[in-house]
DNA sequence: GACCTGCTGCGGCGTG
């Protein structure tokens, strides 16, 4: 790199720094860095033209941030040295999934943009509306915005928009894998949009992740219709060494004989937490559990051993429930890195928020994804060059008189070490490209309409689906939306046939909830002494007298308040963790489901398995070639017929609906379909005729399947709507064929 | 037995 001032490098071939304003490489100079990191030097040159969409891909801590901004900054000044003057209005706009990230950004950002004169605000619900409104009077520099706040720009301040944004430059959207193939992404693309609508003009826009399976579909995300003009750079820097182990442990299945029993979880629990107790203690980690409710149970264990040993207590919950205040003071006590402190949490510190130096990361149970745990696992090892530290802890039943068959496959353990597998090859989830997100459609209709105050159906249909992210909707389709729109009274249309939002419409448009492409549930506040310690669902069997488990400590509830949503806590004694019910886990791919085969087919045994994990993995293979799984997909155990297919989720749905409609009890369980007293050779014959038969249309199968609402708006669609809509997220028959030649054969 | 994300306007009240 050129020192600052440049000094004789005159004939030196222009690297990335060379091109970056003076101001901008005074501030790369200041901080001492000896040279750019490679996606830095590579994006430069694409970001700084102006011209195209780029995605910066780099691992965590590779630089990305500075990747997008230092050329960012530079352009935005190279222009006002053009013009003399600095340009007004909002001329970057970032947008991020987390206000957490955003308050991050901010700091970061103006390090580097208070010296070069660029402000930056950040935007979100947080935010102070007299900071919003000072930021709208006179607009400028970078704008720092989640896409929901986008929306209520939109919804509340729709002529404004134009004015606000006339001088934007760039988008850059963070995180970006995080939005691909969601409802919220599909909003994203929407809003990204309707931005250049407004504007009338087209803005390069620049993805950053850390974790793209496939950079055609990002690109494609990117700027949908022209994804292969998106530049795509790639950082050839190696992330972190990993250093990596799973932990195996079992416990006594409970007889079924004498029922469900919830011994299972406290047995696993109390090891599992004894060993993080011993091995945490004294340094920052992060310990992420699958669900808010084993977040408060571990914290509660952890801490009970804390006081048993007279040790400071040093685990600390963080989830989505509770309050925005008890988040920060974990997120500053991991940050200020004085004193030592572990947080158990779900998801909420999986991404972005640079929360300093943590010496290792657990996870306990099978990973959500791929994606998901290389995010977590970026949490660690972050500063100092030492190895990303993650431990895995895997329970599996003991093998007793009581174990299924299915009990000795050790499918957790052998889940956890399919993703882990493909983890370690950056095999990620792959976007799903089909689904035409119908219900994030009627949300973006709705707001089109409330930003316009009313819309001509044929500009509503150019705007959002033909010149729009919601491509695959046709004028049909989209007619058919519209006039099941207006009969729940969501449109209505004037004298002129313009579209307004009926009166349904605008109570949904009117309450804050409007501004999100996702569900959110009826909540009760917690409050203990007069403060709001956090939220929980609705749930019937919390009274007065109930004990709790939350946020860390245990209490009494005192009394529900069921008119204004208030539950009131008081110390006590004892308790359990609150069901925090809803929502389904996570989809298990096809992918994931294949590699496990894979797994037990292999002779391999990983090596990063404890001695343990290790003893499991093997019984797990064992059993699975002794109870013939090489040879065979079908199985009889109990009166029962089992399916092994090895397919993800969606193959396994679609196998449902096909066997129901052949006059078959059948349920999925796991990597299994249970099928109900039925002899193994009818169900092969079965199978047989449905893999010789034509592929169904899958919209059939949707017709013959129950529960289909899922996202937030599809309780508006039509059944034929709504069946196009399931067909497309949870259907896959071509997957389901291969798979029905593969166990008929 | 199973994640998470996010959110406005306005009235009422206290303080400088």
């Amino acid at each position: 790199m050129t020192s600052w001032p440049p000094s004789g490098s005159e004939g030196a071939p222009a690297g990335a720094y060379d091109l970056l304003h003076p101001g901008v490489q005074k501030w790369v100079y200041e901080k001492g860095w000896r040279r750019l990191r490679d996606a830095q030097e590579k994006a430069t040159g694409p970001i700084l033209a102006g011209d195209t969409d780029v995605i910066v891909a780099a691992a965590t801590a590779g630089g990305k941030t500075e990747a997008a901004w230092l050329p960012i900054c530079s352009a935005l000044l190279a222009e006002d040295d053009r013009h003399g003057q600095r340009t007004r209005g909002v001329r970057a706009l970032y947008l991020s999934p987390l206000k957490a990230l955003i308050n991050d950004q901010h700091q970061r950002l103006e390090d580097l943009c208070a010296g070069l004169g660029v402000p930056v605000h950040p935007w979100h619900g947080d935010v102070a509306a007299a900071h919003k409104s000072r930021a709208l009077t006179d607009p400028d520099g970078v704008l720092l915005i989640t896409p929901e706040s986008v929306e209520a720009l939109f919804v509340n301040r729709g002529s404004q928009v134009a004015k606000l944004f006339g001088n934007l430059r760039y988008i850059v959207v963070d995180e970006m894998h995080s939005f691909l193939g969601t409802e919220r992404g599909a909003q994203l693309q929407s809003l990204l949009h309707r931005i250049e609508l407004a504007i009338r003009r087209r803005v390069p826009r620049v993805g950053l992740s850390a974790t793209l399976g496939d950079f055609t579909a990002a690109a494609e995300f990117l700027r949908p219709g022209a994804g292969a003009r998106v530049e795509i750079v790639q950082s050839a820097e190696a992330g972190t060494q990993i250093s990596l182990q799973v932990k195996g442990y079992t416990f006594t299945a409970p007889d079924p004989a004498l029922g469900r029993s919830s011994r299972r979880g406290d047995q696993n629990a109390a090891a599992i937490a004894a060993h993080l107790f011993g091995t945490l203690r004294g340094a920052n980690n992060l310990v992420f559990a699958n669900s808010r409710r084993d977040v408060e149970t571990y914290t509660d264990l952890l801490n009970r051993l804390c006081a048993d040993a007279g040790v400071p207590q040093e685990f600390v919950p963080h989830h989505g429930g509770l309050s925005k205040e008890l988040r920060e003071q974990v997120e500053s006590r991991l940050k200020a890195n004085s004193a030592p402190v572990t947080a158990v949490c779900t998801s909420t510190l999986e991404m972005g928020v640079d929360i300093g130096a943590v010496a290792s990361v657990a996870q306990i149970g099978a990973p959500a994804g791929v994606a998901a745990l290389r995010q977590r696992l970026g949490r660690s090892g972050r500063r100092d060059g030492s190895d990303a530290v993650l431990r895995v802890y895997v329970s599996e039943p003991e093998p007793t008189g009581h174990a299924t068959p299915a009990d000795r496959l050790r499918t957790e353990l052998f889940h956890t070490c399919a993703v882990i597998e493909m983890l370690l090859g950056g095999r990620y989830e792959l976007p799903d490209p089909g689904s035409p997100h119908l219900s994030t459609l009627v949300q973006q209709i709705l707001s089109v309409a409330a930003q316009h105050g009313g819309v001509a159906a044929r500009q509503l249909h150019g705007a959002l689906c033909a010149h729009g992210p919601f491509t695959t909707v046709d004028q049909a389709t989209f007619a058919e939306l519209l006039r099941t729109m207006g009969q729940h009274e969501l449109l209505m249309q004037d004298a002129d046939g313009r579209l307004l939002p009926g009166s349904r419409g605008e109570e949904l448009i009117n309450h804050y909830g409007f501004f999100t492409a996702f569900h959110t549930r009826a909540e009760f506040r917690l409050v203990a002494g007069g403060e709001t310690i956090g939220s929980m669902p609705v749930d019937p069997s919390i009274m007065a007298g109930s004990l709790l488990v939350f946020a860390g400590r245990r209490w009494k509830v005192l009394n529900v308040e069921d008119r204004q949503r208030v539950i009131e806590l008081t110390a006590a004694a004892g308790g359990q963790a609150p069901r925090f019910l809803g929502g389904g886990g996570p989809e298990v791919t096809d992918a994931v489901r294949q590699a496990m085969r894979g797994l037990y087919l292999s002779e391999d045994v990983p090596r990063y398995l404890d001695r343990a994990a290790r003893r499991l993995f093997q019984e797990g293979r064992d059993a699975f070639h002794q109870q013939g799984h090489a040879e065979s997909r079908i199985f009889t155990w109990g009166g029962e017929t089992l399916i092994y297919p090895w397919r993800g989720d969606r193959i396994m749905t679609t196998l449902t609906i096909l066997l129901a409609g052949q006059g078959l009890e059948v349920a999925a369980t796991g990597p299994a379909l249970t099928v109900q007293s039925r002899t193994p050779d009818r169900i092969h014959d079965v199978l047989q005729q449905l893999a010789a038969m034509p592929h169904p249309d899958p919209l059939e199968l949707a017709r013959a399947a129950a529960d289909k609402r899922h996202d937030k708006y599809d309780e508006y669609l039509s059944q034929d709507l709504l069946d196009r809509a399931y067909a497309a997220r949870a259907l896959d028959v071509p997957g389901a064929w291969e798979s029905l030649l593969e166990i008929a054969r």
